[in-house]
RNA sequence: GGGCGGUUAGCUCAGAUGGUUAGAGUACUUGCUUGACAUGCAAGGGGUCACUGGUUCAACUCCAGUACCGCCCA
């Protein structure tokens, strides 16, 4: 009688969700501040609020519920802390642009109304990541998810600024900063990239002003020149050296200017001059303080030319290269252009190329903060993996620059300070009433918001309730683990090493995780602009093509849909494919892998549940005697305990991939290939009822551990199968969950190695006769008969007590041991023991001729290479000895096998 | 220009501390509705481990250089 009947292919939509359901009303997920257990924390690296979840994301966050999984079930009080950031610049150009639809932008609107149309916004659009992530099978304690905008952690936003104000470690300056024109606001550093693109050097003639000739600069920003307050030339550089002084007349402009000296220009650029405009270029800027020069500025934030730029006023900065050009062109002074490819500096949002901007921002100085977050992961105390990161991070931070936080938009944090009519300035947590040095009150508050990473960098701690003394900050801080791409090393986990040990004193977690990028087949890197990264919830419920958009058109491996693998699948391909912070070239294919697999878990199951007894109460490998126990029993239970073995130190690498391959292979290749089949002839044969409730009881014991052992890489289906088992193996939690239960301990005394060596020689075995069979046609109906021949007693004994093995997986009706060579067989050899399948009418003599062919040459290939090493003395007098013995012991194998198999052949020949 | 990574089967990738008969999935060939699974079972073909040197008794593995690819920084 069976206790349960399911369907025969897995459908993951008929699971996944009802399960989400039922852990998230039981409130599974959430961190219990009171509880005893050791914590383990991960906070989620914040996605954008109006973001979309991505192929990275799936990755990223299967890797951070592996873990919580695991941890939990290892005993520990999990907290996986959900969160989003509020992406300043990104949101607010999002709502700027549905403004614009209506012809409307943010200063018709006023401050107050924008924000309050962004947060509107936010309110709309906000949840639908973290409602993907469920679909994702996710473990946050949604119960405690947060914002970055949120009242308290705004407040931590705050009393950081004021701290390190007052510290001296925030400061205003005027500066050339990086400006978007198309963002409308200065950057950090690390929100330029630089891209090589195609570009041009042009060659321009500045006039000295007194007498004939000319001096030449070349350039790839022509527009720039308006600015020009100086051409230089290196100080050693001997034919300029009598220039040195003297003036040229700046061209367009007729500005007089002067040649200077200075180590910046490099004689083997172009001419060895160059044009100095210290409001447009960072290196001209430095040239320009070392000589005391002007700064003119002749571009605006908005991209334009200003009043600055003479007749060009008014014009795009590009449209005035051309007119410029054109004029020098007219006028003589152009000298040719070269084709050259320039690094590029862009806007990491707009793409927009950045512009030098000479302006007052806001800045924090990092060295300081630098020198204790360097020496925080040199001492190890926080652990990278991989480890070679570490080299990155210690460059970036050895070179640290001061950091702008300041954003001229309105979505984000406000600088928290005022200004007096009298031009004092109040930095203060709280909106102040009056200025605390004169007492005035007209206050006017600093237009600028922070950069969003300003609010990011306190995630481990302001997350948990600080600047308050918070029982949850007492419980879950430092954190654990942090898992995050490296591409925001820089932006985020570097200044979150910082930001932890000035204002929390501690590290903010102990190790970090590296996980790599995904990309597409061609190897370029999956990203919404590129239009190469598919909507993970295709592949979790199926799209058919019209559901995709022009998406198969660029990727032709979605043509004709992708079928619904379901979240499982998907989680187990991708730490499949994840070796330590390796990359993945995905495609939607790949996916099948874990799509098969949970369909392999699923009909073993199937079949355990069909041959389970509802009136018999099963029993656990310790409450049945050992000599009740038949090899493949202590195999299979020797293999359990390896595999926990090997799975448990993988995931404490993060050698995600290892630690899956370990699961996957103990399930499919050794569980089901070996074990179930084994298992059968017990399970049905109704004359043992013993041997038949041992049968039952350990392919049931198996399958609770698999799927308890599988739960973090797989946590739907094996919920759904872990409910299916019966109750009596299973433990009980105060909800009846997997979750609950507690990760499979590795048992030391059921790892044996005598046992996994027998039945190894067993499995050779049956390969061996199953080549023979292959190889010579044989079909699976036709039982055949095989002599195994061996002189050695002990294993003779094993051959028999376990011949039933052979018999059922080598399909063969009957043994015989020790008997003369048949006329005419099919023979092999395993660890010495030789193989007869004597199979007159069956057997194609020339065939079997040429199989054993193939065998002596493999053999007697390895012979030479062992001969070669082993009548070398230099290897015999200095390998160590239990090396040279595994040589001899192999060559002595190979030339045994060697012998037997060339008498086989001997025996054939003439015989076809 | 500097730093970091990579180059193993047609494709996607594994191969800690040097000694393996170099692996997996997929694709391919052949045979199978075998009392859970054709999203399956069994067998098979397929690799000068990018190249050149070096260290070593022994190199896919360590070192150096070359070529190509990727990422980061200037």
């Amino acid at each position: 009688m069976t206790r349960i009947e399911l369907e025969k292919v897995y459908d993951p939509r008929k699971v996944e969700q009802r399960w989400y359901t039922y852990w998230e009303a039981n409130k599974l997920f959430h961190a219990d501040v009171t509880s005893d257990k050791p914590s383990y924390t991960i906070m989620i690296p914040p996605p954008n609020v109006t973001g979309m979840l991505t192929m990275g994301h799936i990755l990223n966050n299967t890797i951070q519920d592996l873990l919580i999984r695991w941890k939990k079930m290892e005993g520990y009080e999990t907290l996986w802390m959900p969160g989003t950031d509020h992406a300043g610049i990104a949101t607010q150009n999002k709502v700027e642009a549905a403004l614009s639809e209506k012809k409307m932008n943010r200063h018709m609107l006023g401050r107050e109304k924008f924000l309050q149309r962004v947060w509107e916004w936010k309110e709309k659009y906000g949840g639908i990541i973290f409602q993907q992530l469920r679909r994702l099978g996710a473990a946050c304690d949604w119960q405690r998810e947060c914002f970055t905008m949120d009242d308290n952690l705004s407040r931590a936003v705050r009393e950081v600024f004021v701290r390190l104000y007052q510290k001296g470690l925030i400061y205003r300056g005027e500066r050339l900063i990086n400006w978007c024109p198309s963002c409308h606001t200065a950057l950090s550093d690390e929100e330029v990239l630089y891209r090589d693109e195609e570009g041009k050097l042009w060659n321009i003639a500045y006039p000295y002003k007194d007498g004939e000739g000319e001096i030449i600069v070349a350039t790839t920003r022509p527009e720039t020149m308006l600015g020009d307050t100086a051409v230089a030339v290196n100080p050693e550089d001997k034919r300029y050296k009598n220039l040195v002084g003297k003036s040229v007349i700046l061209p367009l402009m007729n500005r007089e200017i002067p040649i200077i000296a200075d180590a910046h220009a490099d004689p083997e650029f172009g001419s060895g001059a160059v044009k100095i405009t210290p409001a447009h270029d960072f290196n001209d800027f430095e040239v320009g303080q070392r000589h005391g020069l002007d700064m003119i500025s002749v571009i605006g934030p908005d991209g334009k030319m200003n009043d600055n730029a003479g007749i060009y006023k008014g014009m795009d900065r590009f449209d005035a290269r051309r007119q410029i050009l054109m004029d020098l062109e007219k006028q003589g002074l152009l000298r040719g252009e070269i084709n050259k490819t320039i690094p590029t500096p862009r806007c990491y949002r707009s793409r927009d190329i950045i512009e030098p901007y000479h302006s007052k921002q806001w800045f924090v100085k990092m060295k300081p903060l630098a020198q204790p977050a360097i020496e925080a992961v040199r001492s190890g105390r926080i652990k990278f993996y991989p480890k070679h990161w570490q080299e990155t991070y210690f460059h970036w931070m050895t070179n640290i620059r001061d950091w702008c936080i300041s954003r001229q938009i309105w979505w984000g944090h406000r600088v928290p300070v005022w200004y007096c009519e009298n031009g004092h300035i109040i930095v203060s947590q709280d909106t102040p009433d009056r200025c605390d040095q004169c007492g005035q009150t007209n206050l006017r508050q600093d237009e600028d918001v922070l950069d969003t990473w300003f609010s990011s960098w306190l995630w481990p701690f302001s997350t948990l309730g600080w600047p308050d003394k918070t029982a949850d900050l007492a419980r879950f801080f430092p954190t654990s683990t942090l898992v995050t791409g490296p591409d925001i090393i820089f932006f985020w986990v570097a200044r979150m090493i910082m930001a932890s040990l000035e204002f929390m004193g501690d590290i903010p977690f102990r190790e970090v995780n590296f996980n790599g990028m995904i990309r597409d087949l061609k190897g370029e890197k999956m990203s919404k602009s590129k239009g190469n990264s598919p909507d993970p919830l295709w592949l979790i419920d199926g799209a058919t093509e019209a559901e995709m958009g022009d998406f198969p058109e660029k990727n032709p491996t979605y043509k004709g849909g992708v079928p619904a693998y379901g979240a499982d699948a998907i989680r187990l391909t991708m730490v499949y494919l994840t070796p330590l912070g390796g990359d993945i070239r995905f495609d939607h294919k790949l996916v099948e892998m874990g799509q098969k697999f949970s369909n392999k878990l699923w009909n073993a199951a199937r079949f355990v549940l069909m041959n389970l007894d509802a009136h018999e109460t099963l029993l656990t490998p310790d409450k049945i005697s050992d000599d009740q126990l038949e090899l493949a029993d202590r195999w299979i239970l020797s293999r359990l305990n390896h595999t926990v073995a090997d799975l448990t130190r993988s995931l404490q690498d993060y050698r995600l991939n290892d630690a899956t391959h370990a699961v996957y292979d103990f399930i499919w290749g050794e569980y089901c290939d070996w074990y179930l089949e084994l298992v059968k002839k017990r399970l049905y044969d109704e004359a043992q009822p013993e041997q038949r409730r041992i049968a039952r009881s350990m392919i049931a014991y198996l399958l609770e551990n698999i799927v308890r052992m599988l739960h973090p890489f797989m946590p739907f289906i094996t919920e759904e199968i872990w409910h299916a088992l019966p109750q009596e193996i299973q433990q009980e939690g105060p909800v009846r969950s997997i979750m609950l239960q507690r990760y499979p301990q590795v048992d030391k005394k059921r790892i044996d190695r005598a046992v996994e060596s027998q039945m190894l020689l067993m499995q050779n075995l049956i390969g061996a006769v199953r080549n023979i069979r292959g190889e010579m046609n044989i079909p699976p109906m036709k039982e055949a008969e095989v002599i195994l021949n061996t002189p050695d007693r002990e294993l003779l004994a094993i051959l028999q007590q376990y011949a039933g093995y052979v018999e059922k997986l080598g399909r063969i009706s009957r043994i015989q041991y020790n008997q003369p060579r048949p006329g005419v067989a099919a023979s092999a050899v395993v660890q010495g023991i030789e193989i007869f399948m004597p199979l007159d009418h069956l057997i194609d003599v020339d065939v079997e001729k040429m199989r054993l062919q193939k065998e002596i040459a493999r053999i007697e290939e390895q012979l030479v290479a062992l001969n070669n090493k082993l009548l070398n003395r230099d290897f015999i007098t200095r390998a160590p000895k239990e090396v040279i013995e595994k040589e001899e012991k192999k060559k002595q194998d190979f030339s045994h096998a060697l012998q037997k198999l060339q008498d086989s052949l001997r025996a054939l020949t003439g015989k076809s």
